[in-house]
DNA sequence: CAATAATCGAGACGGTACGTCACGTCTTCTT
DNA sequence: AAGAAGACGTGACGTACCGTCTCGATTATTG
C-alpha cells in the first residue's frame, strides 16, 4: 500500500498558488515560482495538476470566496439595484482581479470552461435564483422571463463595461442599467 | 536624418502577426516567430512595438474587420433581434477568436484598454448607433434609454455566454434575450 | 539531493569546445555552438561555467597536452638545445595555437591567470626541471642560477617572437638564443 | 572636387578609441560604443578601418607613447639592469595594458602583425640598439651577440612572466634576470 | 559664386549571440 | 510510494553589436 498523498504540500501548493495571483496576477503564476514558494518538488505539482490554468482554477475556486450579498427589502427591483451596486463596488475590489484569473484559466485549458460553469458561475447564478423567485412570486416579474436570461442581462453588461472601460462602472450607471432592464426600452 | 522606417518590413510584420493570431491564436505569437515569418529582425519588432501584446493589437486592428451588419426592417425590435442573430454566429466564427486576442492583448497590457476602446468598441457601438436613432425617432424605443446602456444589454449578454459557456449562445437565447430586453422583466 | 552532474554531459561539452577551438580559435567558441554542438542545453553550460573563457580553459587542460619531450644527452647544453629545437617546432603546429588561446582565456577572465599557472606552466617547468638539476649535478650550469630564470630565458624569447613575428622563429634563431643563454653576452 | 576626408572625425574617432580601450580595455571597445563617444556615424568608421583591431592599432600607435629610457651610465651591464627595472615598472602602469591590446589586436587580425612589428616592437628594439652598440664598441659585449637575440632575451622573460605571473616581476627578479643574461649558465 | 559630389551624422535594417527564465521530464536521496 | 531538490534539453525572452544600407545636411573644391 502505497503512501497516500501529501496533504500539508496540496495545501501548501494551493496556498502558494492563491499569494501569487493575488499579488502579481496570473501571467506571473508559474510552477517554479510555486514550487519555491510551497517548498515542493515541481514534479509533485505536475503529478497531480496537468497544467498550470488547473492550478490557478483550483486555487481560485478552493480560496474562500467572498460571496455578494442578495439584500431581500420586498421589492425585487430593490433587490437586484443593491445586489449590482455591490457586484460592481467588488469588481473594483478583489472579485474583478479574480474574474481576470478565471477568464485566463480558460482561455488557456478549455476544459477549464465546464469546472468554472460548475462552480464559480453556478454559484452566481445560484446567488441570484432566490431574489428571481421572491420576484415572480410576488409578480413583480413578469411569468416569462428566464432566470438564465435575466442573469445574463444584470452581469452581461457589467462584466463587459469591467473589461473594456472599468473607469466607466460608476453607481450611475449601474442604476441605469438596473432601471433598463426591469422597464425594458420599449414605450410604455 | 536617418532612414525612415520601413514600410515594407512594417507590413510583413504585421500579416506575419495576424497569420499566427488566426492560425494558433494568442500564445503561440512569439516574437521570434513573428520575425521568423516576416524575415526580420527580432530588434526591428521591439523597436516599434514594446510588446507582442501591442503587436497582437496592431496586427488585429490593422486587418479588415468584417463589421457586423445591422438590418433596417422599419422595425427596431426586429433590426436588433436580427443583428444579434449575425453577432452571435459571427461569435462562433472568427470574431469570437478576434475577441478572445482582444481580451488577452488588454490583460498582458493595461495600456491597450484604450486602444481597444477608441477603436475596436468604438466601432461596434457606433455600427448600433443609427439603429438606436432609428428606433428613438420612430417612437419604437423610449426616449430616456442610454445609447451606452442599450448596447451593454444587448452585447454584454453575448459576449458573457461566449466566454463562459459558448455552446448555449443558441439563436433561441439570443431570440429570448432581444425580447427580454425589449418589453424589460416588469410585469405589464 | 538532487540528480547528480551528467557526466555524459560534461564530456560531450567539453569535446565540443575543443573540437571548435582546434577548428576554428577561440574567438569562434561561442555558447551557442558548443550547445549544438554537443547537443547540450545552454543552461548546463552556463551552470558549470561561468563564462566561455573558464569553458575553454577546461576544455584546453583537459585535453591530452602532447608533452615537449626534454631529451638527455648528457650534455645539458645539447638537452636545452634540443629541446627548444621540438619546443619551436611544436609551436608552429598545434602547441602554438593553444598557447594562443591560453593567453586569450587570461586576458577574458583573470581569474584564469592563477588556474593556467598551477596547469599548462606549471608542467611545462615541470618537464625542464630534471635537465637542469642533471645540469647543475654534473656541474655543467653555475650553481647560482635559477631554475624559473633559466624556463624564462628559454621559453620567454621563443614565445615572444611566435607571438611578434613567427616567421622569424627558425632552427638558426634558436640554436643562437641558446648559444647565448648558455655562455652569457660579457666577453670571456 | 570632392569634399576630402574630415580630419576633425578622423580625431575623434582615435580619441574615443584610445578612451577606450584605456578605461575598459580591448574587449570593450564596439564600433558602435566608438560612434557614440566620437559624435560619429558608424559608416565613417568602416569607411577607414576594416575591423576593430585595426581601429585599436591605430588608435594604440597614434597615442603618444612614453618611450622607456635607456641610461648610459658607461656600463652596458647596468645600462640593461636599469632598463629592464624601468620596463617592468611602466608594465606595471599603462604599459602592459597597451601590450594586451597589441596582442588582442594581432590576434584578430593577423595583417596587424606586420604593422605592429613595423611600429612598436621596431621602435623598442631601436630604442635598445644604442646601448648595446655603446657595450659592444666597448667590449663590454662579446661581438658575436646578435642585438635580435639580446633584445628578446631582456624583453623575452619579462614579457612571459608579466603574461603569466604579473605579481612575481619583482625588482629582484628583473635584477636575477640581467645577472644570467649577462654572465650566462655555464660555470666560468 | 554657385554647382556639385563625396563625406558626414544618424540610425533603421536583417542578423548572431548573449545570458536569463520557465517549461516539462528525469534521476537521486529522504521520509 | 510520495516528496524535495534540482539537473537536463528545449525554446523564447529582451539586449547588445555586427556590418550594410538609406536618408538629409554639410562642406571644399571646380566650372
Amino acid at each position: 500500500m502505497p503512501r497516500p498523498r501529501s496533504q500539508a504540500s496540496r495545501t501548501a501548493i494551493l496556498a502558494a498558488a492563491q499569494a501569487l495571483l493575488s499579488e502579481k496576477g496570473f501571467p506571473a503564476l508559474t510552477i517554479e515560482g510555486v514550487a519555491a514558494r510551497a517548498k515542493a518538488g515541481k514534479a509533485t505539482i505536475y503529478r497531480w495538476w496537468p497544467d498550470r490554468a488547473s492550478l490557478a482554477a483550483d486555487a481560485l475556486l478552493s480560496a474562500t470566496f467572498q460571496p455578494i450579498p442578495v439584500p431581500d427589502t420586498g421589492s425585487a427591483r430593490e433587490d437586484f439595484r443593491r445586489h449590482m451596486q455591490l457586484l460592481s463596488a467588488a469588481m473594483r475590489r478583489d472579485f474583478g482581479q479574480q474574474l481576470l484569473v478565471a477568464l485566463a484559466c480558460t482561455q488557456e485549458n478549455r476544459d477549464l470552461t465546464v469546472a468554472f460553469r460548475n462552480s464559480l458561475w453556478k454559484s452566481l447564478r445560484l446567488a441570484l435564483a432566490p431574489a428571481i423567485h421572491r420576484g415572480a412570486a410576488a409578480r413583480q416579474i413578469r411569468p416569462n422571463v428566464y432566470a438564465e436570461v435575466l442573469f445574463d442581462l444584470l452581469y452581461g453588461p457589467v462584466i463587459l463595461r469591467f473589461l473594456t472601460a472599468p473607469e466607466t462602472l460608476t453607481p450611475d450607471y449601474v442604476d441605469a442599467l438596473c432601471e433598463t432592464v426591469m422597464t425594458g426600452i420599449l414605450p410604455a
